[in-house]
DNA sequence: TGATATAATTAACATCGTTAAGTTACATTA
DNA sequence: TAATGTAACTTAACGATGTTAATTATATCA
């Protein structure tokens, strides 16, 4: 009975195979730019060939960026360890997660930007991995707060504030490639500083 | 002569005409969803027409977003007026520019991330819409400071950490209808005042 | 070996952005 | 008024796209 394993196997490493290489082509010449026969040409397969492993283009897109989630988790999933100065562990992760976009920009726009526009209505939703990346942004803000190092806001809400700014730059840093910035990294440092400044007690 | 000058008038009509089709199809249908032919069939023209008025469709694109981005324009001239009390003027323009994002989805999409994706190397160029924009934000700032409501930050690096602020919120809530949020208003108010505490002196 | 199931391919469709060639409408000149 | 030139617009077509249906190859089991 060891035959429908080995299929089964040999099937899942040629799903990787599309995966990765839709990924490849995704992130060096953007989603849009990519067609189904480029994707199959870089396997040496046939373009409908993929149809029997993903519903559709969108369906492909999905998938990857789910891949790109549990990469940005990991990241910060190192920062985690240290619970002794969660003020200083909240700016680091700041600063990891607009770094991880600024890494990957087609990935981070796929996933935040580019995939909640060809599939609406997915509100990380219970159990994802968006859905723990913030609830660790959460812990670790009720955590300064406990420490009252920050003044006794409301948890929730403050996470969001505090995603919506590194959000943003991380954003405008990969949209606007030619504008006159400051200093990317002084200009990271501003919007996390000032945040972080704006909720100490 | 005023043959010429009636011809050019008919021209620039059906400029606007053009115009207001691919703005409204744009933002209903979302851009890539909108083909040039759709957006002749609307005005009953041939498809093609629209090449003698436009270089391409991100060239109509372009020129959608330049009038979005003078309605925004306008939207904060507005609130120039009041020179009295700089902060309270500040959180009003943060609190405009996100309202203009919500009400304009599509169109603040477009502006500021569809069309950096299509167009590569648009960065606020001299004298543009965008640049007058940015150099208000830079002024309020820069009157804070001379107020010393603000300490003494750097005035661009400021005005650009509060850009990326508020454009982070604008487009999370754009992009993620469906998230637990907290309520819009407070989220909104809680990035705004959380940047501004962390600049007062 | 021959039947059967599954995997992958070929062919095709409708639609896309865009270009080149052709046609109409109209103001100007003779 | 009739011929001419030109600007405005349309028709026809190209290559490429996402995707489906029909077809062929491949490997397993009787």
């Amino acid at each position: 009975m060891g035959v429908k394993e080995r299929r089964a196997r040999e099937k899942e490493q040629l799903r990787r195979q599309i995966l990765s290489a839709a990924r490849e082509l995704f992130v060096n010449e953007g989603y849009e730019n990519v067609s189904m026969r480029k994707i199959a040409d870089k396997i040496e397969y046939s373009p409908t060939m993929i149809y029997l492993y993903f519903k559709d283009k969108a369906d492909l897109l999905d998938s990857v960026c789910k891949e790109s989630l549990l990469n940005l988790l990991n990241t910060l999933e190192l920062l985690k360890r240290d619970k002794s100065n969660p003020v200083e562990n909240l700016i680091k992760s700041g600063k990891a997660y607009v770094e991880f976009g600024l890494k990957y920009p087609q990935d981070y726009k796929l996933t935040f930007v580019i995939r909640p526009q060809f599939q609406k209505g997915l509100g990380l939703q219970e159990g994802s991995v968006g859905e723990k990346v913030f609830s660790y942004l959460c812990a670790m803000v009720s955590e300064c707060v406990r420490q009252k190092t920050f003044r006794a806001v409301d948890v929730e809400t403050t996470a969001q504030a505090l995603w919506s700014a590194v959000h943003g730059v991380t954003l405008l840093l990969i949209d606007f490639p030619d504008f006159p910035w400051a200093a990317k990294d002084k200009l990271i440092d501003a919007v996390i500083n000032t945040m972080i400044e704006g909720l100490k007690a």
